[in-house]
RNA sequence: GGCGCCGUAGCACAAUUGGUUAGUGCACCGGACUGUCGAUCCGGAGGUUGCGGGUUCGAGUCCCGUCGGCGUCGCCA
């Protein structure tokens, strides 16, 4: 070992000892006659001392060319401070290392991004030198979290008794859902390929083998646009379990979460963790991953509305659309007239037409530009419904439902940040429940799989996949932690009749279930258990368990929006030798 | 694919209504200094204002295009 204690290590206790660090100088303080250096590793910061006496001359000069990012190895005497001069700031701030000898194990280039500074500099270059981002103490505490949450799901899955086993990565593309990674096939001409989007089939098939508690943390692949919260690459805690139904596998992840909760940020969450079913949190929050952090719940008025001579109203609700409402308590003091012409046209970018508002006046009546359209008992039969009072402000989005859910969601998620609504620090953990087995596409006239074509309807629903498929909810359940889905899962199913009745409705013909998924129909016939699972988003459960902002700060080497690296440069451009070999030609 | 914000020295930012030689701090280079901790003080160097085009007597600033970063809608079973 090149040194006898880490950065962060040194204290009071070891006062008169020898020690040798070695470390990045994190910031240097010349001083002609001596130097101090905030020497850093990823344990923490020491001030190693050049000065006379303890050190020697020659020492102390050849010290004077130490610059940011230089690699030391420094030996000295661990000593208190002199008096006044500890430094409570710092971790090690009772102490100093007094320098005897040291060897410059290496240069640094003037740094682009600089590890010590209090504020990093553009993403851009952070990615760019992400060898020098990752040396901020920041993302050394990020990506220490990530490693403890995967640790700690490792450890919880083996105790319960979960095998680990690992399942390819060049797997069988299944043009259903996401867009596929391909790799070509150099030995089979014109055949690929595809990175799995999840490991799903491979799991069910471990469970038909018998393996009845399978984990891996998985990496999966999905080639679609990004977002502060996706990456086109991104890790599963996966998992499946035989014999069991939606219960089970949601006890299994209300008990990790307590531990987690508790082992990462010290909260006691009380299990079992409320659960919501799809419908209720559709009409509530008009959202299938709603923020409980805070309420401004959706209100539903479509009823008076019909009675109302606004004709925005009217139209819409006799139409079969909706009428709803977010009663924003204390939210006139808080949006001005042009606050409100501000969130027209914010919703405006979800497909609401307009923003109907009323103030709440001191004596309690509803005031607005629209007034004069509704009778005062009309009025105040709003006004009851929303729970008003002096002050409120009610906004309402008439149209029909699917843009009121996303309209009226977009607008609560931004109220309740900009009146801060919910402490940022509170974590709120939910399940989502029933979701509904299918939604229609008006584009293909078809209708899809809300999941994935392997979800099990609701058994008491059974009947509805011949008779309505819409109204069919499925076993299937979503984790939602502050209003963001952090894992999903469902139970399957094993049947191969019903399995054949779903590709059915979902258009897939005999012939293409065989072609795609052949080999899953084949095993769903040699003895196929209940079996069922979960997926849980790992990036995602870091960026929320610290706090960040984006599911990049959780990742050592992410990728951009574009989905490419800024470090690697990749993706980039191969030779025409290996392109031949993949009997690929490049249409340009 | 659409929309929005951003791009000025190694880094973070400034530059009046379109107007002189594009400034400031940190970093860097040289010097001073025996206890600092965002050290301080003196001096210096460092610029194709992302790129291309246009408007104008004159463009960092306005317009068009393009590249890149971020956010968002579509998309993400």
């Amino acid at each position: 070992m090149l040194r006898t204690h880490t950065c962060g290590e040194l204290s009071e206790k070891l006062i008169g000892e020898t020690a040798t660090l070695c470390g990045w100088v994190d910031t240097y303080r010349d001083h002609g006659g001596g130097l101090f250096v905030d020497l850093r590793d990823r344990y923490g910061l020491t001030q190693v001392v050049f000065n006379p006496p303890d050190t020697p001359p020659a020492v102390i000069e050849a010290s004077k060319t130490l610059r940011d990012e230089y690699v030391v190895q420094v030996t000295g005497t661990v000593a208190a401070r002199p008096e006044g001069m500890a430094n409570a700031k710092m971790q090690t701030g009772e102490i100093e290392l007094r320098v005897t000898e040291f060897v410059l194990l290496n240069k640094s280039l003037t740094p682009p991004v600089s590890p010590s500074a209090p504020e990093p500099p553009g993403e851009d270059l952070r990615l760019k030198y992400r060898f020098l981002d990752l040396r901020r103490p920041e993302m050394q505490r990020t990506l220490l979290l990530r490693a403890s949450i995967i640790k700690g799901m490792r450890d919880y899955f083996a105790e319960n008794g979960f095998i680990d086993i690992e399942t390819p990565v060049l797997g069988r593309s299944t043009p259903e859902g996401a867009r596929d990674y391909l790799v070509p096939s150099r030995v089979h001409r014109g055949t690929f390929y595809a990175l799995p989007q999840s490991p799903q089939l491979y799991k069910q098939i471990l469970m038909i083998a018998g393996y009845d508690r399978y984990v891996q943390v998985a990496r999966c692949f999905r080639d679609e646009d990004l977002r502060a919260d996706r990456q086109p690459e991104f890790t599963q805690l996966d998992l499946e379990m035989t014999f069991v139904d939606e219960n089970d596998v949601i006890g299994v992840i209300d008990g990790l979460v307590a531990k987690l909760a508790k082992a990462e940020l010290g909260l006691e969450v009380p299990i079992p963790l409320p659960r919501l079913t799809y419908d209720e949190a559709m009409e509530r929050f008009g959202h299938d991953a709603p923020d409980l952090r805070f309420g401004l719940e959706l209100i539903d008025c479509t009823d008076l509305a019909s009675e109302a001579e606004f004709r925005v109203f009217s139209a819409v609700a006799a139409s079969g659309g909706r009428v709803r409402g977010l009663n924003v308590k204390q939210g006139t003091s808080h949006y001005s007239r042009r606050g409100i012409d501000s969130l027209t046209s914010f919703v405006a970018d979800y497909g609401a037409k307009g923003l109907a508002w009323f103030r709440v006046e001191e004596d309690g009546t509803l005031n607005s530009t629209i007034a004069k359209n509704f009778t005062p008992e009309l009025l105040a039969k709003f006004g009851e419904r929303m729970g008003a009072e002096p002050g409120d402000l009610l906004l309402y989005v008439a149209d029909k439902y699917e843009v009121t859910c996303k309209a009226l969601y977009a607008l609560r998620s931004k109220i309740g940040r900009e009146m801060r609504l919910y402490d940022p620090d509170a974590m709120h953990f939910s399940w989502v429940v029933e979701f509904p087995m299918f939604d229609y596409d008006e584009e293909t006239k078809s209708w899809q799989a809300m999941h994935h074509p392997f979800t099990a309807p609701l058994p008491a629903n059974l009947d509805l996949l011949d008779t309505d498929p819409g109204k069919c909810r499925a076993q299937a359940y979503d984790l939602v932690i502050n209003g963001s889905e952090a894992g999903g899962g469902t139970i399957r199913i094993h049947d191969a009749e019903v399995q054949k009745k779903v590709f059915n409705l979902l258009g897939i013909d005999a012939t293409t279930a065989v072609e795609r998924f052949g080999f899953l129909l084949d095993a769903l016939q040699f003895g196929a258990p209940p079996h069922g699972g979960i997926a849980l988003g790992i990036d995602r459960w870091v960026m929320l368990f610290g706090k960040l902002e984006n599911i990049r700060d959780g990742i050592a080497f992410p990728k951009t929006q574009k989905a490419t690296d800024l470090m690697t440069e990749a993706p980039g451009e191969v030779d025409l030798k290996q392109l031949r070999e993949l009997h690929i030609k490049l249409d340009e």
